[in-house]
DNA sequence: ATGTTTGCTGCAACCGCTTGCGTTAGGGCA
DNA sequence: TGCCCTAACGCAAGCGGTTGCAGCAAACAT
């Protein structure tokens, strides 16, 4: 869970995105485990959004001796790779960004529980904003904003 | 436990603004209990932001006898009354904010930790374009975004 | 092959917070 | 003042995720 460092190799297939992670991993002195491959086979059949729980989940339909503790220790690993983006769910809870995938925010509403994403260009402003007023370079991915849809700011349901 | 008060003029004492809760409540069917006491007295006490953690610690130096699931189920009434509201910090943990307070929400550098405020100001492109495009009404209180200050672009610690 | 280093694993405990449930008690009304 | 309804409480278990630690095993060198 730290810094965001795009992968040169990403814009190809998902394939080929996730085949050089073992020499990646071994390049900085990390292993290359049967645990870990495991999830990077989960991983490279995902697209969207996961949860921790999904992905432990998917990794002990392969090996169910698969522990929790490890799946997320991975998870960081692989973030600070740049293969996958964490966000936070209005709840707090994480929701992993698998790539290839266009950065992107979550709103997420409140009243009905919809969520729906923000692009890059939707962000644009208020990401110059923070990088004008604060010099702050902000990670989009990790962004989650609650409130109200316009469905329910007319139609409020039952409260 | 409650004994007849020869001074019926002289609890009162708090702000303007905590001092109507007990009424608010009751007009919703609500009950005024001395948990709910306690927490109210401790936000009364406090400005800025706060942890459920720090909630439970306070009310336990007035009542030791403090549940945490009693005063996470009171947290949410009062948000519901709109006395408080909270967000997630980055690690997705919940952080109140005590009104009155502007509405603001949160920056947070993932390298050194360092957390600034996004005024309404700054926050005004962003609520608009997402008032535009999804029509969408945005909750600034809740949003944390996190990335890297300008500081730690330029001198990444360590990493 | 074998040894050595040290990153990784599984476990168990823990953290922040939530939930289901049986019991207590607030508070409107007689 | 006492009754009654039900909101709220305390407890214990659970959930998603993290952490310290002791043992294990990748990776590289010999
Ligand atoms: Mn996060
Ligand atoms: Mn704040
Ligand atoms: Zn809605
Ligand atoms: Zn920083």
């Amino acid at each position: 869970m730290t810094s965001p460092r795009p992968n040169p190799s990403a814009v190809i297939r998902g394939d080929a995105l996730w085949s050089g992670i073992r020499d990646d991993l071994r390049a900085r002195g990390l292993r290359w485990t049967p645990q870990r491959r495991t999830l990077v086979e989960v991983l490279s059949k995902t697209q969207g959004h996961v949860t921790g729980v999904q992905l432990v989940e998917r990794c002990r339909a392969i090996d169910p001796e698969t522990t929790p503790s490890t799946v997320y220790r991975t998870l960081d690993v692989l973030e600070d790779l740049g293969l996958i983006r964490h966000g936070h769910g209005a709840d707090g809870r994480e929701e992993f960004h698998v790539l290839p995938a266009a950065e992107h925010g979550h709103i997420y509403c409140h009243s009905c529980g919809g969520t729906w994403e923000i692009g890059h260009d939707q962000a644009a402003s208020l990401l110059e904003t923070l990088a004008s007023e604060h010099r702050f370079t902000a990670d989009l991915s990790h962004v989650t904003i609650a409130g109200r849809c316009a469905a329910c700011l007319e139609a409020p349901p039952s409260a």
